[in-house]
Formats: structure tokens, C-alpha cells, sequence
DNA sequence: AGGAAGATCTACT
DNA sequence: GTAGATCTTCCTA
């Protein structure tokens, strides 16, 4: 995926990125995993996130797009892609991935993390030209896309903006 | 330095 | 279904 992929919307990003393959290199192993289902987040007009109103995120959120996020909370950490144009503040989560050529389970945000041994040091650098992690496309099977209210936050938006590959057994819930 | 909150996960009832 | 574990970040003093 190059950069003009990550300048669309948040919410237009997180629709394109399901069926999308996410690779990632660790000791010259790659693992690759399904995208299946994400959600989006804004700036300090979305209630969802404390992320937003922090300074070290919010203002990671306006970068480059492309730019990696990484949230730590509950002893997790979250991977999020920076959207939209630089200064704009907007991020995908991928919530759940499908292990393609492993066996970890990575149906939900902290055990995609854990799975794909992806911690702070990813936090500012890019997806893009990235050796160790990149997403490139998928099989272009058809699949319906589901929409939903976020997952695990307090104050939501009343719009929908989690999305998932409709009867994929590895999203997080159904 | 200390406390509180948070986009979570697991286990137990 | 509910509770507890556990950690990073921000806020206050």
C-alpha cells in the first residue's frame, strides 16, 4: 500500500484495509494475516478517545499518513495507520486479523499486538517502505462488509465506525 | 511522586 | 456476566 492509500478518510481507510494481507518480518520469518475487521477514530470532536486529547498521540495522529501508532492500555498495546493529509488528526485501529501462515489467535486488538510481536518501538515510524511490517493487497474475493458501534468505549459516536468482513470467523465479536 | 483512567483479556461463577 | 490483573500516559501537587 503506498501513501496515496493512506490518505483517504479514516473511515474510507478502515473499509478498504479489510481483505488486505498485513505482513510482518521478525527473525527473517514473515507472518501474514487477513485484515478483517478495524474501526476508526478522529480528533478531539470524538468522545471515544482519551488518545485524542493527549498530547504525544493527538499530535502523532496529525503526521504523515501512514505514520504507526501504537496505544498502550490494559497491559496491551493497540496498532493504529495515521490518515488523511498531514495535520489532520485520524487513525485506523486493526481490531482482528486471520493468521494466513501461523496459528496465533488475533481476534482482538491486545492479541493481534501480542501475536505479531508489535510494541512501542513501532510507535512514529511508517507503514510505508517498512521492512519489518507492511500491508499489501489480498485476494480480491468478494465479501460484505459489516458495519457496527465501536467496541469497548465509553462515549461513542452515534456514527458507525467499526467495520468487518461479514461471517469471518476471527473478527473479535459478532 | 502518586493517582486515576483507559480503544483489553482471562478466568471464574 | 462480572471481576481482577496489570501498564502506559496524563494530570495534579
Amino acid at each position: 500500500m503506498n501513501k496515496e492509500f493512506f490518505n483517504m478518510s479514516a473511515e474510507q481507510v478502515a473499509r478498504e484495509l479489510l481483505g488486505k494481507i498485513l505482513v510482518r518480518n521478525v527473525d527473517g520469518k514473515e507472518m501474514k494475516a487477513r485484515i478483517v475487521e478495524t474501526e476508526a477514530y478522529y480528533d478531539e470532536k470524538d468522545p471515544a478517545s482519551r488518545a485524542c486529547k493527549n498530547g504525544d498521540l493527538k499530535e502523532t495522529m496529525k503526521m504523515e499518513e501512514g505514520t504507526i501508532l501504537v496505544y498502550g492500555v490494559h497491559n496491551n498495546w493497540l496498532i493504529n495507520f495515521v490518515t488523511g493529509e498531514e495535520g489532520e488528526a485520524a487513525a485506523v485501529l486493526l481490531r482482528a486479523l486471520e493468521p494466513l501462515n501461523f496459528s496465533i489467535k488475533c481476534n482482538g486488538p491486545g492479541l493481534l499486538t501480542k501475536a505479531l510481536q508489535i510494541d512501542k518501538r513501532f510507535h512514529k515510524q511508517s507503514i510505508i517502505n517498512n521492512k519489518e511490517l507492511f500491508v499489501i493487497d489480498g485476494d480480491k474475493e468478494n465479501f460484505e462488509i459489516v458495519e457496527s458501534n465501536r467496541i469497548g468505549v465509553r462515549k461513542d459516536l452515534k456514527k458507525k465506525l467499526r467495520f468487518y468482513i461479514k461471517g469471518n470467523e476471527h473478527v473479535s465479536r459478532k
